[in-house]
DNA sequence: GAGTAGTGGTGACTATTGTCACTGCAAAAC
DNA sequence: GTTTTGCAGTGACAATAGTCACCACTACTC
């Protein structure tokens, strides 16, 4: 915990330092390997995330295709877990952690009092809802007017953003899922990316040029 | 305002009542005639709209393309214009009405106040976000998997639940924009829902089978 | 070394959607 | 009346994406 004391009240700090005293003493911090499946469609939350460091990637399912969503980067929280605890729902989107994640947890059973007792407590709500709903909107339009390759390149460019990594290591199968789309399309928009001289692929990597 | 002011007692009562009295004190109602548009893309809003009566439609514009997102039903509220308001970001939407409109509208100065004051006020927020958040997801999983017919056939039936009315007067041209497509392939499309006896053409007029 | 599983490449074919060009029709405008 | 405008229907074609079948390569297991 003590390595990221500092960091939560000083990123924090717009709680109120009262808050975030208590926000400290009754959450707990989880670490989590590569890969982990945090949140399963359908299920429900008792606790709510805050992403300390690392990446979570967030996607939806459904007739067995999937598509990513949005990733919950450091100091940012997953808006399912707010409505899904607040109203009791079930979850319906997936989290898995992209790499090795850090995650401060707050239980559910103090959220409620401190949304009455802090106000300022709704605007780190209001503010990832808002982040959230601004990705999906992006998503959408995406979806809706860009070719594949567009998407294929776009993805890649964030990936590389979020990972500060250039070559990416993921598989054509893995990117296919991401994207909601068959392995074989994307082996050849990966080609087509590669003939234009946007991408190069090396043995289980991907390299991107921007 | 009188007629409405029982309406609103009731169905807002469990903000409680004083909020609720605040609320009828401030706000103010406003009549909307069908096919206003009452919020612009890249505006920035100084109201929260509560609709009272008639139908809001709100969608998205990219490149020219548009794609409806969904509608606001009476006793709901637009989430674009919680953030938007209380970020002060612009709008990322189109809000135009679908049918003769009634809303309250709650001023921003307020609101930051009520926020603080009314605990029981976030709900009001936090059920709005999760419900656009609910309706993007669906959106986004049909846009992913649904074929146009499916998508086209899903869409008057809900346009057929929202109105209350069973031959729909739209056009072809409406419906292509609603769906983010081009007006012949919603011809076409058409055509081949009649053929399998789902809907029915008239004049300007087109008749759902459920 | 044979077998097996995961990955990527490719050709061929199909389905779906988008686009263009042109027609007919009806209501509104002149 | 004639003209104009908007809507709908349609055939032809192109582009995009999804599917199937099959091969090649690598790495790991037994």
């Amino acid at each position: 915990m003590d390595n990221f004391e500092s960091v939560i009240r000083t990123e924090l700090s717009f709680l109120g330092s009262q808050l975030v005293e208590e926000i400290l003493k009754e959450s707990t911090i989880l670490y989590v390997e590569k890969d982990t499946e945090l949140v399963r469609d359908g299920q429900f939350i008792k606790v709510i995330p805050i992403v300390l460091n690392g990446l979570i990637k967030v996607f939806t399912r459904y007739e067995e295709k999937e598509l990513l969503l949005y990733y919950i980067k450091p100091l940012e929280s997953c808006v399912m877990s707010f409505s899904a605890c607040l109203e009791n729902s079930p979850s319906q989107i997936i989290a898995v952690t992209e790499e090795k994640t850090t995650v401060l947890l707050l239980p559910v059973s103090k959220i409620h009092q401190w949304v009455k007792n802090y106000s300022n407590f709704n605007q780190l709500f209001f503010q990832q809802y808002n982040i959230r709903y601004t990705e999906l909107l992006k998503t959408i339009n995406h979806l809706v007017n860009d070719k594949l390759d567009v998407r294929l390149y776009n993805y890649l460019i964030d990936k590389k953003n979020l990972t500060q990594k250039n070559p990416i290591k993921i598989s054509h199968r893995q990117i296919a899922n991401e994207l909601g789309t068959a392995r074989e399309v994307i082996s050849r928009v990966l080609k087509k990316l590669e003939n234009e001289e946007k991408v190069k692929q090396h043995t289980n990597e991907i390299e991107v040029f921007e």
